[in-house]
DNA sequence: CTGAAAGCGCTAACAT
DNA sequence: ATGTTAGCGCTTTCAG
């Protein structure tokens, strides 16, 4: 960092005193600055490239501009990153900076974004949590402790701490197994991952209940990721192809054409994840079959949006938008809130006529 | 921002003056403490939940820890959320964090990134371009005065007051273009956006050579994806289904129909982007076509890493981990580089052979 | 309307 | 081996 010009040479250059650039760049209320002098200063400032120190400011406003952002996993993962953009965009227009921060476990026994919240780099923090997982017990309570503003994205818990976000997977699941059954399906096979978490058992719950509303049979089947394998699952994003990797995907293969003989021409295959439609559709073209089955996703980020007949699409940015509005409510206000977003988002494959398999 | 313990109060807690809590808490080199008083005051500081002012240690220290990251369009697209992760990791094993930064034009008409420079908010930069523009003119200027360590990523442009990372297009189209010869077919439909930037320029020149030097016949289309169109093509990443996008899909299916007409049995079809093998395998078997062709693609993210017969990672993730070591090198050195990625991660269809169409 | 000065929390040169 | 202190750049109270 070379040296820049400081509120003093703009007071120098304009031969005026530092409070009185102060005032000016400011705008500070209450403060009546002669036209005449304001213009100097900012004719000053702007010749010398004046930008005031932010930490000079932060440390003496006790205000950061920053807010941290943790993501438990993988920011290449795009429902992370759509969640991220949501997130900056949003603190963009209000004035703020997005800090990307880690969650490893530093030598004083909590999460580096707690560390960054006590050392004042950020004012508030968005916790990302994968596979339900949320801050870990320490890092909360010290940030409790300091009433750190907090929120925390789809750990489906409740908290009176701290603030979180969380996306309604009864009511999506339920809304595209409707939609799905709307196409007159005699049969509901629904293909999920082997993962007994909130988000899933709620999903199936979502698909359970419509069909037995509906009087149309259930078959369930799961694929062979787990939460041990799922962070090789989520590789591709790094482009890590491992051998691991591989094995996996053929495993998960295995997985879909077992699924597929569950099934017969007319039924509906619902995939709780996106891109899994991918593997169904080319199983079931491999094998010449003539069947007509109606394909769908109850989550989506983009990634496969051809892929599947009817999909949910997560709505990741505006949850991520969410977050940003709740962590900055939580700073003016002081009383956390519990928002759930509803996932209505559902979208007939934009291309043209479903064809049977493509 | 509650009221936090300070340097201070760990020195009275430790009964020993701020200095000493400094050095014991820096382990500045060429101090030597007691260690009974360094027990001390690690006890007490650890008690207080201690953690040093980040603001004030920059202010007096003139060192940020924060690297600034400017994505120039949207975080939210795979490619540039793959490069972000690349250097937040990459930032976070050398001790610093990446913070995301806008790039619109402030009142003293220069970009908020520039600004942040200014304001002592980052060390230095990493500005990843798209469609080829880098920093606007102004800010760049801004930034050289400064000496502002600086790395610009797929620019195609020579610079040397700042580092640049690249990517080999023509390299990787070539490695991927022999390849798909190596499959022993007659012809090449090469199918492209329809923007002459280099980026698309060199891609098509390097597939252009391969065929040439194999006497194999080289046929060109491209898809109406401009310059003038391609946030709306990127908009599904943030959830946007708008009726103006869908459109846009409509006349980049057409163009894939009409390209179609120009292949035969046995030939290939090469895609410059991800995902586009997905439009073409779905035309051609929607129109129960029995063709044999191959397919590939120039550049893969991981979306649609099920779709091509052939596809060149690219390795954004290695090239952000690069602009994040260039940037800290540029620091350390204050001598720039130029850096050039191979595009050599070329991926045969990863999952059992290779269907005609699935 | 403008100026002087204290102090935010930390570090490092200098003293002891 | 530890203490004293100036000062990083800014804001704001208080005086003029």
């Amino acid at each position: 960092m070379g040296k820049r010009s400081t509120l003093k040479d703009v007071a120098r250059e304009a031969d005026v005193t530092p409070a009185t650039v102060s005032y000016v760049i400011n705008n500070t209320p209450g403060q009546s600055i002669r036209p005449e002098t304001r213009k100097r200063v900012l004719e000053a400032a702007r010749k010398l490239k004046y930008a005031p120190n932010a930490h000079a400011r932060t440390l003496r406003n006790h205000h950061s501009p920053c807010i941290g952002m943790v993501i438990r996993k993988n920011l290449a993962v795009p429902r992370f990153s759509q969640m991220a953009y949501g997130i900056q965009t949003k603190l963009e227009q209000e004035g703020y900076n997005a800090l990307l921060l880690g969650n490893k476990i530093n030598n004083l026994g909590i999460a580096d974004y707690a560390e960054a919240f006590l050392a004042g780099r950020v004012g508030g923090i968005i916790f990302i949590g994968t596979d339900n997982q949320g801050p870990d017990e320490r890092s909360l309570k010290v940030l409790a402790d300091e009433h750190a503003p907090l929120v925390v994205f789809d750990t489906q818990t409740q908290a009176d701490s701290y603030s979180t976000v969380d996306l309604d997977y009864v009511g999506g699941a339920r809304l595209s197994c409707e939609r799905v059954l709307s196409r007159g399906c005699k049969r509901v096979l629904y293909f999920r991952p082997d993962i007994d978490k909130p988000q899933e058992t709620l999903r199936e719950q979502g698909v359970r209940e419509t069909c037995e509303a509906a009087g149309v049979e259930l078959v369930c089947a799961r694929s062979p990721i787990t939460l041990g394998n799922i962070e090789l699952w989520d590789a591709r994003y790094v482009g890590a192809d491992t051998e691991e990797g591989l094995r996996l995907s053929e495993r998960f293969l295995a997985s879909v054409a077992n699924a597929l003989e569950l099934v017969d021409d007319g039924d509906a295959v619902i995939s709780s994840w996106a891109t899994w439609t991918h593997y169904f559709r080319r199983i079931e073209t491999q094998r010449g079959s003539r069947r007509r089955l109606t394909y769908a996703e109850l989550a989506n980020n983009g990634e496969s949006w051809l892929a599947a007949d009817l999909y949910t699409r997560l709505p990741n940015y505006e949850a991520g938008a969410a977050c940003a509005e709740d962590v900055l409510a939580l700073m003016r206000t002081g009383v956390p809130s519990a928002r759930i977003m509803k996932l209505s988002n559902i979208i007939e494959a934009p291309l043209g006529q479903q064809a049977p398999n493509y």
